[in-house]
DNA sequence: TCTGGGGTCCTAGGACCC
DNA sequence: TCTGGGGTCCTAGGACCC
């Protein structure tokens, strides 16, 4: 019985091939040929590759710095990140799978599981063929029994052109053989600290892995290690997850585009990024009852390191942005030191709860409906006007630390402004 | 010169309780 | 001066993911 139940499990992996390039050459078929790469934020690292530079040997993250003249030898596009444009293109590409099949996890923006138990491999060329179709955007698919295995699937059909973009790992193949093949570091889960620790025990591929002893894989590897194994070995331990859950935990943190040096201006990006947070919150139908507030210097310079957390628990939990603006500030300060050149500075809203039952202090004098009343106000506006049509003061006017974007491309799906032109 | 941002889960260890 | 055992809860930090 256990073992029919472990074989009736199905999971397919869709993953959008270099996701952020692809939406960039969506809008610019002329650039499909040519080299590509997204930056994050701040213009600082490579997050997004295409192939052709892939096969240069430019690794993921890789600050830009290090690569540019490489890059500019093989006259490489090079694109500032546009998450809204992103985001948009990935809510298209989710809402097409979701018409193919109900059971879907949205697991990232360029990923989503899918419940394949009673699909075919005819109908996965069918949903790449749509997506393409739709979007421009050229997806892969991996099909497994467990998740993790549908991970290494997915691996392979990007890997190997003469599969399409589809590969299945099923009962036909000789999978021990084909785990063989496959290096610890590729495996879902197992990143570089654990990639070092397997190789000290001369552990290489994912057959190696799988053969491991449960206790010793708990024992060195925790509980999500075994959890890692057991899905090497077809028995699913993790199933589609449909419902998207609340986040635990909601941050807003920013590079600044030059080191800053002075009160003020921190104080001006911490509210920025405290009504940022504060947006997200009332966006999922949060509160939250803690916040956490860090600061600190530029860690790859070679300059005298300062670095503070502050933690305050909010008397109630709140989603009202002053609240959250003054909370903010005022850690800001507390752990401000004069003298140092900051890189860095950050809030991260925890603690949350639904706001649909508020814990209210014993001793609060706070008006909620008045509150409320602000929010929605607030929200509304910017809703309807853009983010910052109104904002409040201390966030200030002119934001010099804002981080850099020099090559940003057009919102050609979420700003009427920049709608494509056809001539 | 130039090095991202936003999440989740797990564990160890401290505080506290009886 | 000597000073147990067992439990819970919370948090910081690490590892990992995209």
């Amino acid at each position: 019985m256990l073992s029919m139940q472990r074989h009736s499990k199905r999971f397919a992996l869709i993953d959008c091939n270099n996701f952020y390039v692809s939406c960039e050459r969506a809008f610019q078929p002329k650039l499909a040929d040519r080299p590509i790469v997204v930056l994050s934020n701040n213009d600082g690292c490579i997050i997004s590759r295409s192939n052709e530079v892939k096969s240069i040997g430019v690794p993921m993250g890789a600050p830009i710095f290090k690569w540019r003249k490489i890059l500019d030898r093989y006259s490489t596009v090079v694109f500032s990140s546009n998450f809204p444009l992103y985001g948009d293109i990935s809510s298209r590409i989710m809402s097409i799978l979701a018409e193919y099949c109900a059971d879907i996890e949205v697991y990232s923006i360029d990923e989503a599981f899918l419940n394949f138990a009673n699909c075919t491999t005819d109908f996965a060329k069918e949903v790449q063929h749509m997506i393409m179709k739709c979007t421009s955007i050229p997806v892969s698919i991996g099909i497994g029994s467990t998740k993790t295995l549908a991970k290494i699937a997915n691996k392979i059909a990007k890997q190997y052109l003469q599969y399409g973009g589809i590969f299945e790992i099923d009962g036909d193949l000789d999978i021990d053989n084909l785990l063989s093949t496959i290096d610890v570091s590729d495996i879902w889960g197992i990143g570089r600290k654990s990639t070092i620790l397997l190789d000290a025990y001369g552990i290489k591929n994912a057959y190696e892995l799988s053969k491991l002893p449960d206790r010793w894989v708990r024992k060195h590897l925790t509980i999500t290690g075994l959890r890692t194994v057991q899905e090497l070995r077809g028995i699913a331990c993790s199933d589609i997850e449909l419902h998207h859950a609340r986040k635990k935990s909601i941050a807003t943190t920013r590079s600044f585009g030059y080191e800053v040096n002075n009160l003020p201006e921190l104080e001006q990006s911490i509210s920025t990024y405290a009504a940022r947070a504060a947006k997200k919150l009332r966006d999922q139908s949060s509160l939250a009852s803690h916040i956490s507030v860090f600061l600190h210097t530029n860690k790859f310079q070679d300059i005298i390191q300062y670095h503070q957390v502050r933690n305050i628990i909010f008397d109630e939990p709140t989603d009202y942005t002053p609240a959250i603006i003054n909370a903010a500030i005022s850690s800001i300060k507390h752990i401000y030191k004069d003298g140092y050149q900051y890189k860095k500075t950050g809030i991260v809203l925890s603690g949350i709860t639904s706001n649909e039952y508020q814990q209210k202090g014993l001793f609060s004098e706070n008006n909620y409906n008045r509150q409320r009343t602000i929010n929605n106000l607030i929200d509304g506006i910017n809703n309807k006007w853009g983010s910052d049509a109104i904002f409040f003061g201390s966030m200030g006017i002119k934001r010099n630390w804002r981080t850099v974007q020099n090559q940003h491309s057009r919102s050609y799906t979420t700003n009427i402004h920049d709608i494509i032109e056809v001539q």
